[in-house]
DNA sequence: CCTAGGATTGAGACCGGACTCACATCGATG
DNA sequence: CATCGATGTGAGTCCGGTCTCAATCCTAGG
């Protein structure tokens, strides 16, 4: 239409002096508003500037500041609402900083966000918030730290990285709500989680996410405090795609000893056991004990209303781009945020049925 | 630890070419490997880049291949499972073709978007994937066009711009579902958007964004041609936070010509509601119909399950990515995708409540 | 033994800004 | 009126790669 038209090579500073009959020095001062620029020379270059409608390559500017005022987020699967409501909290705060972020999806995979975080680094990022899929294998999050640039832990640790980490404590809302579920008479819970491990669980065995870990730990910290032995039977991991969670289901609820109750390790997870709890013809709470991790708004709107542990998710992202950013702009890094997980009671939780099991029924009227 | 510490500035090509003993160039040849090198120095260079652990910068190579490999995508709200989803979809592509992804989220400002598509434009992105707020002000992507680089719409449309837009038939599918609800026995069906307008509704007025708007003209059209005139006043606009989008509910669901039928726009508003008509009293679909946009797994979880309207969502984001970097490489356009949302009828809509005005029945009587 | 042509190689330009440095300019001071 | 510090200003370097171009090596053909 006007003028220009759609020719190739953009216009630089260069070419705004030019135009405004200066130097480029004064033109990048002018247009960069540093150094001393006399009045007139600053009106002529921006109306230069203005008529070429030039814009600064940020990409130049960036290979000598070295800030490109990006930083990196690798998360374990942005479909998932816990990962979207964090990254909406990370980006929020990092714009109003003036940082964008490149966003990364791992799928939880290890390979993948070796990968991500060697991409990220090469392109320059000013920092990183990871989503550790393994808080074994650290070696390429030391390399982020051998490069110099500030990294932020969000859900997760890793190793024993010395480095901030935006978490809840786990272990602790894990043993509260396991309390919950013993109080309410059931001894025999499982927990099925998507984390893929070689082997099948059992104690001691080296989990790669700590986070998952965790929560299996307060489980087995709540069954001991009860004096009772923990099912670890009933830990289920490696519950994958919709089908393989539907089949886990069918598998601990079914047989002599059966699941009295199940927990659901995100929401993800949960949407496939309510499902096959369903199919199965079982009700909530009456024949199965519900619980997961992560309060979504639709949680209310089932019948019953979902029991589940709150995280401060969006909060959690918020604090992550804060620290990060602060660590960026090197200022001494805040008081250690904790944030706290909050059961919270909604209906899907009941007394255990009455059972065949007369054994284990004393001991519950023992608890109780 | 080992050797080098954390020292500052990173290693270049000149490094390791010193190292090597060669020149730069033959050094960037080997690392690159282009043009032409000699078996012994390609193996002294990388053996040289490896003990020094070179990594590319790739601003620099950006710099003056004129080209990223970043794409950027702005999306009104990742938090919106839709677009976390669609996301998900252009992530998934553009990794496995090289590309990364710089996110921005507008919260459906223009503004906030003018803004974003400016600095991503900055930031020398090969290309653009908008989900654009306004189908009106669109002087900011036509200045993504002056640029030279491609740009791909997801979900609306905007203006007259001649751009590859993924998106489904919403006139269309908006009638179909109308139908349904007609067909059903309802005449008072009311829509509900978060679409932020000055106005109230009103037939023949200009809406920002083109896919409410035909998601409208699709109702509209199913009464017209069921001969009965489209109740706009039951089209409620600028329900914004949780709070407002339940009291434009109560609004709809009361007085003495309610609906007895309600379209929820997205995700988020549904929740609201279908929780407001619970907080009513109200039973779906015994005493008012329900039906949403976007068909999310929860949904088959309520009592009953939600009646949706089923939009390919994850696929138009792979067929935008795949479209951008078909235009980034060269190629030419593939054949434009039509994508068809489906309603799908799960059980939260029911036939109209019988009620005291007679008048409306012998309509309905005489369209079954 | 000499030479043409392909394989190698190094110097240096270049991408587009930021920034250093030496050199004006200019009003204020003594 | 000479001097000094505070601007203004332009030439040129640098960031870390890519890429052009001319020079140098080598080897087979004459």
């Amino acid at each position: 239409m006007n003028g220009d038209g759609a020719r190739r090579r953009d216009v630089t500073v260069a070419d705004v002096a030019k135009a405004a009959q200066v130097s480029k020095a004064q033109a990048a001062r002018a247009l960069g508003n540093y150094g001393a620029v006399s009045e007139d020379v600053r009106e002529r270059v921006l109306a230069a500037a203005e008529a070429l409608s030039y814009r600064p390559n940020e990409l130049a500017r960036s290979m000598n500041t070295g800030k490109s005022h990006t930083i990196g987020v690798v998360v374990g699967d942005i479909e998932n609402p816990h990962f979207g409501l964090a990254t909406r909290g990370i980006t929020d705060t990092a714009k109003k900083a003036g940082y964008n972020v490149i966003l990364v999806n791992t799928d939880e995979d290890r390979a993948a966000e070796v990968d991500a975080v060697r991409v990220l680094l090469d392109k320059r990022v000013d920092g990183l918030i990871v989503a550790p899929a393994s808080s074994v294998d650290t070696e390429h999050l030391q390399e982020v730290h051998r490069s110099g640039r500030p990294l932020v832990f969000i859900d997760r640790t890793a190793g024993d990285l010395q480095v901030d980490t935006m978490a809840v404590d786990m272990a602790r809302i894990s043993r509260e709500a396991t309390q919950y579920l013993l109080e309410a008479g059931h001894r025999r819970i499982a927990f099925i989680s998507t984390l893929r491990t070689d082997a099948h669980y059992s104690t001691g065995i080296t989990l790669e996410s700590s986070q998952i870990a965790d929560r299996i730990e307060g489980m087995r910290q709540a069954f001991l405090e009860a004096g009772l032995s923990f099912p670890e039977d009933l830990v289920k991991l490696n519950a994958g795609d919709a089908d393989s969670i539907r089949s886990i289901t069918r598998e601990v609820l079914r047989g002599p000893d059966q699941a009295t109750a199940v927990v659901a390790s995100d929401g993800l997870i949960a949407l496939s056991v309510v499902e096959a709890i369903q199919e199965l013809g079982l009700s909530i709470p009456a024949d199965v004990s519900f619980l997961m991790y992560d309060d979504f708004a639709w949680t209310r709107l089932t019948t019953p209303p979902l029991t589940v542990i709150a995280q401060p998710v969006y909060n959690m992202g918020v604090a992550a781009a804060k620290a990060l950013i602060r660590q960026m702009e090197g200022l001494p890094p805040a008081a250690p945020a904790q944030f706290t997980a909050t059961l919270v009671r909604r209906g899907s939780v009941g007394p255990r049925r009455i059972e065949e099991d007369p054994q284990q029924e004393e001991l519950a009227a023992t608890l109780s």
